[in-house]
DNA sequence: GGGCTATGAATGAACG
DNA sequence: CGTTCATTCATAGCCC
């Protein structure tokens, strides 16, 4: 998950059979893939063109069924191909914005900020939530579930512990819980 | 476009090799949550060898805890790495279906296609969604896997399934899907 | 060859 | 839960 190392896949016999002559590309290394330009074509063409920006797991498929006639392609580098486009569209973008307000542009804002509809862009990191604090993630909506915020009193059984507990970041020090603890608190007692 | 300034080369083995035992804060500049190599390899021996995948609030605590010894961590940060890992492989099993080529609409899109090699993904399983993206490789860690409570479905966590329809296919039978087709495939009627 | 940039890939976090 | 967003890691490719 977190290793960058990449298992390599173990596919590396047939890369790509078909000789076109503009669409190799340059070198059939089993590492990444590397867009055709004529598989890049295609997938702009679907983005800017047909504003495709989220395609279905369907449209993928029949998109690198689609683009396999131009090179090897699978699924998830026509998924990762439409998200990192994407996201990246919208970082400049709002790069873009930082960077005109910090710049010199001020907006007419009306000395009364109660216009809180209007978009001033926060010049904070992107994290608009409100986790850090003390936490409570609050998920699984739909249940019965109150909001902690300080500490309850009662035991709790819900979903609360996610954000709650920063129990001491020192460890090895005796706490010693091994999985099997873990794994048995299945029926674990409520405490009633 | 963007910028992008690490180290090129890792070590990629333990990333927090340094002095300490094992709970430094391994990265000093990110916000967040990554998991120490002990860490992830307790969270993955839950997961695939304890079949753990929906952890209660109760557990991830336990977890937490235990895992603090190996480095800072929060609650939240189990409950979505078990989120996540199984989302993701949720995806990818579900990405077997594939699309219903029905409608071999041909189009004339790109250079005239001159890959005169109808490269035939003939694939009529007529089936409904799918995901299409996400072939991630986890490097997988060892596979026997206990029936805690729950049965453990086998923990096929190879790394194509999603990129399963590559250009395997050699022979040809005329499959070609028009972008229109791709587009149209909205409203795409499975429920026949 | 070495750095830089564009971008593929991965994944933590969060939304609806 | 499934999907989407944001950030980061890793690498192909280009320029010097």
């Amino acid at each position: 998950m977190e290793l960058q190392a990449q298992q390599p896949t173990e596919e590396g016999g047939s890369i790509q059979a078909a000789g076109s002559s503009a669409n190799t590309p340059i070198r059939p290394t089993n590492n990444r893939w590397t867009p055709t330009p004529d598989q890049l074509r295609i997938l702009q063409e679907l983005y800017y063109d047909r504003a495709l920006r989220s395609p279905t797991p369907e449209q993928i498929q029949e998109i690198c069924l689609y683009l396999q006639q131009y090179g090897q392609i699978e699924g998830k580098n026509v998924f990762f191909w439409f998200q990192n486009l994407k996201a990246r569209e919208r970082q400049k973008l709002r790069e873009f914005r930082n960077v005109r307000v910090g710049g010199s542009l001020d907006l007419n804002f009306g000395p009364t900020s109660s216009t809180s509809t209007d978009r001033s862009i926060d010049l904070n990191f992107g994290s608009r939530v409100g986790y850090g604090a003390d936490g409570s993630i609050m998920e699984q909506r739909g249940e019965y579930h109150q909001e902690i915020e300080t500490l309850p009193l009662f035991p709790m059984h819900g979903e609360d512990i996610l954000g709650n507990m920063k129990t001491t970041s020192e460890g090895g020090s005796g706490s010693r819980i091994s999985l099997e603890l873990i794994l048995n608190s299945y029926g674990d007692a409520d405490m009633a």
